[in-house]
DNA sequence: TTGACATATTCATAATAGTGAATATGATAC
DNA sequence: GTATCATATTCACTATTATGAATATGTCAA
């Protein structure tokens, strides 16, 4: 992660606000899926691309985030998926009883990446 | 908590903002070792009255934390110490690794509580 | 009742974060 | 090379959050 400060708590802090926002937990969470390019993300979050990009951004600088090139594509994965444990139980503690992770409950419009057409 | 917002991501993203501060994860710290009156926490955190109360209003408003009052004083405490684990988790997860939770780390200097001057 | 103390609230301002629009970059195909 | 596509970046603006200062409320003791 590497979002060092003096104070003991100032990475922690950093870390919720970075994910105190709904896209990017949406984000993380349709990563965590396992489904990782950018225009899977565009399509299934229904996010415009600048804004999306900016999201992404952000992970990305904080760690969360790492990413791939494949030719034009880039796919984004998570850094470390104890990410999700920690979403999941502050969404068990809040009464959100929406589950993350890779099942397969949502349905995926296709995006023209090679992992989306090659199968 | 009742946070409620249609968006199944927006409690818990209200639930991360709304500890995304240093100064409310020391409170959440601080009360989950078991001091909860409002001095201590002033003398312990090192924060202005009026700035304290605002971040234990917002940490009450969200039903964080549960308040009782014992003639002057007012003693908060954790309504789920739960809490406690998803910061731990947090905390592991960026690096940090301030344990927190009731263990007697800390110097805690006297206020002038009855839970403080009747040991 | 008055004074002192613990805590809460309001308000104005400062700081920070989020957004769309426009544009840039980097890769592939032709 | 140029065109096109996927993604990134910058900028200007808006929205949200944090803060100090001042003041209010509620409780107790005298």
């Amino acid at each position: 992660m590497n979002m060092s400060k003096s104070n003991p708590f100032g990475e922690t802090s950093k870390f919720f606000r970075l994910i105190s926002h709904p896209a990017r937990l949406k984000i993380i969470q349709e990563i965590g899926r396992g489904n990782a390019c950018v225009c899977h993300l565009e399509s299934q979050l229904g996010l415009r691309q600048a804004n999306l990009s900016q999201h992404l951004m952000a992970l990305r600088d904080a760690g969360i985030l790492e990413t791939e090139r494949d030719g034009r594509f880039i796919y984004y994965r998570l850094a470390d998926a104890k990410i999700l444990d920690i979403i999941q139980a502050a969404m068990k503690f809040t009464g959100s009883n929406e589950v993350i992770g890779s099942n397969g409950k949502q349905s995926h419009k296709a995006c023209s990446c090679p992992k989306c057409t090659s199968k």
